[in-house]
DNA sequence: ATGAACGTTGACGTTAATGTTATATTAGTG
DNA sequence: CACTAATATAACATTAACGTCAACGTTCAT
């Protein structure tokens, strides 16, 4: 029935509790049903949201804050994707999302010179190791004299 | 002469002079000579280091504990590039080396599973601007009708 | 030798992102 | 229905990584 309760999305999501709560909090994360007296009831949707703020945010090293905006994104393509009768209404939605795509374009942009950082800083972890093996050669070098 | 003060080591670095002595402190920054009065001396080496970190913190993404380790390893290596005579000495200083080098594999893989997901978030972003891109097609052809 | 500019220590402040604890309700089971 | 386990809210605590400020000492160019 979809309806799963604050433990259970911890578990699946990796997440605590407290922490799931907190994301409603602060608006990362849409807030549950609830029932009569109060208990939240997640569904698939927000786990599977969950997992993916905190991938993100992981592979990413953002602050949540910073997280919100990539984010945003994809419900904001999904709130788009109801079609409309009036040309108007298609210009202007149209717009919007040429600007989501702009908006996708810059982030992507972003990973990309993340990418190149972390190679960078991949390559100076690789010339250490290449400079401790030039140590262990001359030390076997003296070992044969 | 080699001798910077700590305004200059702030402005080459880009980091705080606060945020300096503040990796001091905590031990990421070895502590350098002081004047009679007090004031900290560094040289370039220091501002190497400084900057080493910056970058890797920002790429990485890491805590400084977390870089603690990452630094740790070039000083380790340049220790022990000093030559030793006896047989015993160079045994241990390969065993020493050998050690680093795997510590240096370990955080090799580290940074290839981070660049992994990245490049799965990159996908995400992708795949959402495809989705746009769709909806836009979508649009277009009932335009056209 | 002096004053402006810079440096030092120390302490308290701040912000993000939770952890922890207490107290009160609620949900589900026998 | 009674009980136990889970949930809710609220509030205070914590940690990292600095920022800021005060009070005081040091440098160095004039």
């Amino acid at each position: 029935m979809d309806n799963y309760k604050i433990d259970q999305v911890a578990l699946q999501s990796g997440l605590t509790k407290r922490t799931i709560r907190y994301y409603e909090e602060i608006g990362i994360l849409p807030p549950p049903k609830r029932s009569e007296g109060g208990t939240r009831y997640y569904n698939e949707e927000h786990i599977e949201l969950l997992k993916r703020i905190k991938y993100t945010k992981d592979a990413l090293g953002l602050s949540l804050e910073e997280l919100q905006h990539f984010i945003a994104l994809s419900n904001l393509i999904e709130s788009q994707k109801v079609s409309f009768k009036q040309t108007a209404e298609r210009r202007e939605q149209r717009e919007k999302l040429l600007s989501i795509i702009d908006t996708l374009d810059e982030e992507l942009i972003l990973i990309e010179q993340k990418i190149l950082k972390i190679e960078r800083v991949k390559e100076d972890l690789t010339n250490l190791k290449k400079r401790a093996q030039a140590v262990i050669e001359k030390i076997n070098l003296e070992e044969v004299k």
